[in-house]
DNA sequence: TGGGTCATGTAACCTGTTACATGATTAG
DNA sequence: CTAATCATGTAACAGGTTACATGACCCA
């Protein structure tokens, strides 16, 4: 149930289309959800449904004609039901290919799966890259969202994102010296 | 594409029936990939139809009838195949409701927010316990597979597992200090 | 003249979740 | 007598992925 809560939270700043809200889904939100615009339009529809979110058509002219969305009262009680609960359950949805590849491991070939571990390395490392392009538009974002005191909360994400890439590059290296070790016994 | 790899993985241990299997998934792998029976009887038709198992029906008498799954030499190769590839494409499916929850922090209550970050917190406690009777388990688990040379893997996805919990509890520290330090601004 | 941005979606498919159904044996 | 274990699934639904379609404007 996420995506539609990402949706409402993300109109929360502002009314906008189903594009703008892939376009930050793709900028801020990759590093902990991520979506296409196929689910969003179909996501949106359904919370109009529900009658967490009101659309308004606006023609243009020199650009195609789009739907803004904006978040209803409804939508923000929802919001705040979810915003309160449900840690537990998220907890059971843990899918990690990278673990399951290590974990039968012995059925491939080992320089694969060191290949493998070195590219999972480095994605970590761009991720980490990324994250503090992230972390220094901040004040610029802060500016772009009509909205203060929000700062404090994105950076706890980031936080996250920061957490979770180092762990990950570290859990490669202790796999690589395993590994390593092995050949020589 | 993992579910279907997951239960190949587990075939190379020996053969065995879907209850079998979706006992190991809640018993050694729900840390990293979790399933439910009508997932994996579901996964195991098509598993049979795409050649990568093959089937037997035992009668007992005692106990109800069962159908014992063997591995493929096509499943296996399938299994090889898919060992030394794809790191990249697993990076791409994060959905992290708790982070989400922090990011959108603003709009709920900060005391509901840690209440919610004290949860997880436990949660992540108990699963770092239960990976260690895992761990302390590994020799018995060694034995009752009839495959050496294994321990290694798991112990990596253990690892795996610690790296995780770990950094989820020093980011929930990290939010409840930051939380606790707005209130006094 | 070709590629990027703006803007909307549909269709088919794959994967995961929830709830239910059956029925015998065995251990407390 | 009751709950757990063994063993198999089905049905309906929710959520995510891939591929495709349209069309105008703007910049190099």
């Amino acid at each position: 149930m996420s995506l539609k809560h990402g949706i409402l939270g993300l109109l929360t700043y502002g009314s906008m289309t189903g594009y703008e809200l892939m376009k930050i889904f793709n900028e801020s939100l990759t590093f902990f959800w991520n979506a296409q615009t196929s689910q969003i339009y179909r996501e949106l529809d359904i919370l109009e449904k529900k009658g967490w979110v009101n659309s308004e058509h606006i023609l243009q002219e020199d650009k195609p004609n789009k739907k803004v969305l904006t978040i209803s009262d409804e939508g923000k009680a929802e919001l705040v039901h979810w915003l309160n609960g449900h840690a537990a359950k998220d907890m059971m949805k843990i899918r990690d290919g990278m673990t399951m590849r290590v974990f039968f491991g012995s059925e491939g070939d080992n320089d694969a799966l060191k290949r493998e571990l070195m590219e999972y390395r480095c994605i970590n490392e761009h991720f980490l890259n990324s994250l503090k392009h992230t972390e220094n538009e901040l004040d610029h974002r802060e500016q772009f969202v009509g909205k203060s005191g929000e700062k404090i909360y994105w950076l706890m994400g980031i936080k996250r994102g920061y957490k979770t890439a180092k762990s990950n590059i570290e859990w490669v290296d202790e796999c690589l010296e395993l590994l390593e070790n092995m050949k020589g016994e």
